[in-house]
DNA sequence: GCATCAATCTAATATTCGCTAGAATAACAT
DNA sequence: ATGTTATTCTAGCGAATATTAGATTGATGC
């Protein structure tokens, strides 16, 4: 009977285990992105192909990611979305708790604009009366799997040349994959020195949806 | 820069590690029962003090617990309600992933009347009205630390030489610490046995917590 | 068939982790 | 002080993990 018990937290300890690692919740990150080839999430994770393989397959057998072929390629997918709240809140807590991590997040982003909690709603009504223009910076194809209502899509590495899309008197607000990723921030200092009105959005399109509000396509 | 990403992914892991170890689950699940000294930790996770106190002690390195001195005995407690959050999603999405879970917890609680979801706010009028009796089978000092409206205290180990304080006619409601403990299903085939009326309640305090609905005391 | 590319499996490494047992602290009782 | 009780620290051993390199499998195109 005692065997059973400590069988159901082993179990537990098996979600655990698969978010134990840096390089694992790394690549839930990108896989909340959308679905991508082992060779792709390695080249974003800055891994060795076989690493991400072994890495995967840890998240295989915990059952938070599923495959599919397409041709040559073997396609990685988030086994739900509820993984992607896992990450969420594995992520929250770990702010929540954690000086350090505290510490690290705000020397990298100094004047960033807190666009949290009850300011999303306020957003996302601007966002619709053309009030404010939400730039997703993230590769095209994952705006293409999910983003944010009203976003246009424009990649951080063609942000330079195709600045003159952009309107001069609407103030921008960037956003990218989530807390962690850069390339939000990279564009709001690009845009700031080009004279434009601009603001970093820490959210990706999972802590939006984990905060119960809407993603289009 | 790419070392701060790093670090960043590694400071979540500190909390996913943490948290993959079944030891160290149940110890989590103990503590969202009230603070407890190691000792009592250990017995009653059945495990060696020593053992218990590394745990611990990992557990405090990851922010998740914190303690106070009472004298002789050291007092360990959750940092936060949200850590208890954490635990319920854990193990909730451990039993939505993993199908040997789902199978273990069939097996051990056959005939278990799901007072899941929908079911929790009717449950709680029905309690409020004395349509049932909602039964608090763990020991007193956890109940007397946080339980459930309307619930009465009735320690499992006390249950059979105090049956007679049940009424009959009134259906109980047996809960415990949680859907892994197996206090509440013992209380229930006792109550059985004896001709009552009795249903199991797989959540817990921290379940009914998380689910938004009040908790007395 | 054969060459190619993507991904995994296998083997081998260093490192970390879980657990046990013995020594060391910290507060209390006498 | 001295002994007692609760807890932590240290050391050590076997098991599990992260990482790398080499061999292997699967699907594609010629």
């Amino acid at each position: 009977m005692n065997q059973i018990k400590d069988f159901l937290y082993e179990q537990v300890a098996r979600i655990g285990k698969a978010v134990a690692s840096p390089k694992r919740l790394q690549l839930i990150e990108l896989l909340c992105q959308g679905e991508k080839s082992v060779e792709l999430l390695a080249t974003q994770a800055e891994i060795s192909v076989k690493l991400a393989s072994a890495h995967l397959k840890e998240l295989r057998l915990a059952r938070l990611v599923e495959t599919r072929r397409d041709g040559k390629y073997v396609v990685y997918r988030l086994a739900s979305t509820s993984v992607a709240d896992l990450w969420v809140t594995l992520r929250s807590e770990a702010e929540e708790r954690l000086v350090e991590l505290q510490v690290a997040l705000a020397n990298i982003v100094e004047h960033r604009e807190e666009l949290k909690g009850l300011d999303r709603k306020a957003l996302l009504k601007k966002a619709a009366a053309g009030e404010v223009l939400v730039l997703d910076v993230r590769p095209s194809d994952e705006y293409a799997t999910a983003h944010l209502p009203h976003a246009r899509s424009l990649p951080v590495d063609e942000l330079k040349r195709r600045l003159a899309e952009l309107p001069k008197d609407t103030p921008v607000v960037a956003y990218c994959r989530g807390p962690f990723c850069l390339m939000a921030k990279d564009a709001v200092e690009l845009l700031r020195k080009k004279g434009y009105r601009a603001f970093h959005l820490t959210d990706g399109v999972a802590e939006w949806r984990a905060h119960g509000l809407p993603i289009e396509q």
